[in-house]
RNA sequence: GGCGGUAUAGCCAAGUGGUAAGGCAGAGGUCUGCAAAACCUUCAUCACCGGUUCAAAUCCGGUUACCGCCUCCA
């Protein structure tokens, strides 16, 4: 039975969906202005792995991630670099999709573009206005936060303390149109040269909170499962989406909400575009293994802080080393192995650490304790591997467990190249030299395709190799 | 000021009342022509103070430190 810690109760619930067997689900995505940094990437790896084990556990799962392609910071960049919006938009989504997939992240359902949503935007605002949940005030329309009764629960703020926090920051025009300071931007009118649609209210362009409330509703329905995003969405964004949602529905928003922690630097300090100490997942996947990348953010709680640095990085990549060493290792007993063995404890030992892993991930997906499954696998598989007889379908069980686990964590294990025919040469002239003893050549010829990358180990079963990269 | 989070070995990190999982690094050993990989052994009393209890990292009270949100941010 899994668990999920419900940001809205502050509890791990029993999950139970709307319709058996689906799941729901919506992820903020990001404001495509600059390429995304490692702060982004684990917010959408951990989704990533929350999706992929509902899948593994037999969820058929509608996964909607939106596009932010129209804001303040979008404006500026088209501005600085003399393009429009919609261009400085085509080029990071297209970005976005190149950086994802190094990192193995399996691509939405649906990725919907607040800009393709303008009309449904229009209409949910002037829904929001005849409820008397939002009014226009010289070309801006607000939402009346005092209204919401529910508004601050999910953050657990008290109102008024609200109004004290957001009186320090609110600038004088905007106090002067709104009637409370904490109603917040629905609508927002064009100023002169910026990118606009046409409404009831004038020409202007939608506030950030409302497309994720269009968007979401409109792909899952007004009431779905779970939805996702970073700890700093948490308020006002998501309380905002609450709010406006449910003002229209009528009906409960969102069943599970899960938040997760920040990527840090030096100091616990949260990586941030603001504060302009990030790494961009375009940049470091030039210099890191794209998979070591990926095996780093999915392989912390996704709600505990993961602090990014070098050691931690060489850390993940010294992890993920063991496991595939452990999986290559295995596989090259294939050739080696003997006919299916009928009377077999390793069935009964795979299937005992593969149902440990499930019971780990299903309290609120806590992938330590399914890693700890993970390295009793790959110490099953290594105590297996040394046995001077092995059985093939023995063989394939684990190796076959080993990959369904880690694909949960993004992980492919099963990538080793094929060796060139020049490199293979080499290789079978180093047996022979060793045949005849004659280590001197055997030793130089090692050395000489380590240069090269490939790593030589010899074992009973023969001479078995890896690409060191 | 309000709300929330974190504090466990050199590092990462499980563990919510019964005497500290797992991984990395380190040390010793086995195996090997030498290696590599693997295997075996070894390595902490849980930020601090006080309390409850037969028993606490785990519950209660207090203290300290760091971080985040309240303004765009995953």
């Amino acid at each position: 039975m899994l668990k999920i810690f419900n940001t809205l109760t502050r509890e791990k619930e029993e999950f139970k969906p709307l319709t058996p067997n689906e799941v729901n689900m919506y992820v903020c995505g990001p404001t495509v202005y600059n390429y995304i940094h490692i702060g982004n990437a684990r917010s959408i790896v951990a989704f990533d792995t929350v999706r992929r084990y509902l899948e593994f556990l037999g969820y058929k799962v509608k996964f909607v991630s939106n596009f932010t392609d129209v804001d303040d910071k979008m404006i500026k960049e088209a501005n600085q670099e003399g393009i429009t919006v919609p261009e400085v938009a085509d080029r990071y989504i297209k970005a976005f999709y190149e950086d994802i997939a190094a990192i193995n992240v399996q691509k939405a359902t649906i990725n919907p573009r607040a800009s393709d949503n303008i009309q449904e935007i229009i209409e949910f605002v002037s829904d929001l206005i005849e409820k008397g949940y939002a009014y226009e005030s010289q070309g801006d329309v607000f939402y009346r936060a005092r209204k919401f009764k529910h508004y601050g629960e999910l953050s657990g703020q008290n109102i008024d303390q609200l109004v004290e926090g957001a009186s320090e920051h609110i600038g004088d025009d905007e106090f002067d149109k709104k009637q409370d300071p904490i109603d917040f931007a629905l609508w927002k009118k064009a100023k002169p040269n910026e990118i606009k649609w046409d409404s009831p209210w004038g020409a202007g362009r939608p506030g950030w909170h409302i497309e994720c409330s269009v968007m979401s509703t409109k792909y899952l329905g007004d009431t779905f499962d779970i939805h996702g995003g970073g700890q700093d969405l948490e308020f006002p964004h998501h309380e905002n989406e609450i709010a406006q949602s449910e003002a229209k529905t009528g009906q409960k928003f969102v069943n599970y909400w899960m938040h997760n922690g920040f990527v840090t630097v030096e100091n616990n300090e949260k990586m941030s575009k603001s504060l302009g100490n990030f790494v961009t997942v375009h940049d470091l996947v030039q210099k890191t293994d794209p998979q070591v990348l990926r095996f780093f953010l999915s392989s912390t709680h996704y709600r505990r802080p993961l602090e990014y640095s070098q050691s931690n990085l060489q850390k993940a990549a010294d992890n993920l080393s063991k496991i595939k060493t452990a999986y290559n290792n295995l596989k090259f007993r294939l050739d080696s192995a003997e006919e299916d063995n009928d009377d077999s404890d390793i069935f009964t030992d795979v299937a005992t650490i593969v149902d440990a892993f499930k019971e780990a991930m299903n309290d609120d997906f806590n992938v330590q304790n399914g890693l700890t499954e993970i390295f009793n696998l790959v110490s099953l598989a290594n105590n297996y591997a040394a046995q001077d007889i092995v059985a093939k379908n023995d063989v394939n069980v684990i190796l076959e467990a080993m990959v369904n686990l880690t694909s949960i964590l993004g992980v492919k294990l099963d990538d080793q190249k094929d060796l060139s025919e020049e490199i293979q040469q080499m290789v079978d002239q180093r047996d022979q030299a060793r045949a005849d003893k004659d280590f001197a050549t055997s030793d130089k010829l090692r050395d000489q395709l380590k240069e090269m990358g490939v790593i030589l180990e010899d074992t009973p079963q023969g001479t078995r190799w890896h690409i060191n990269d």
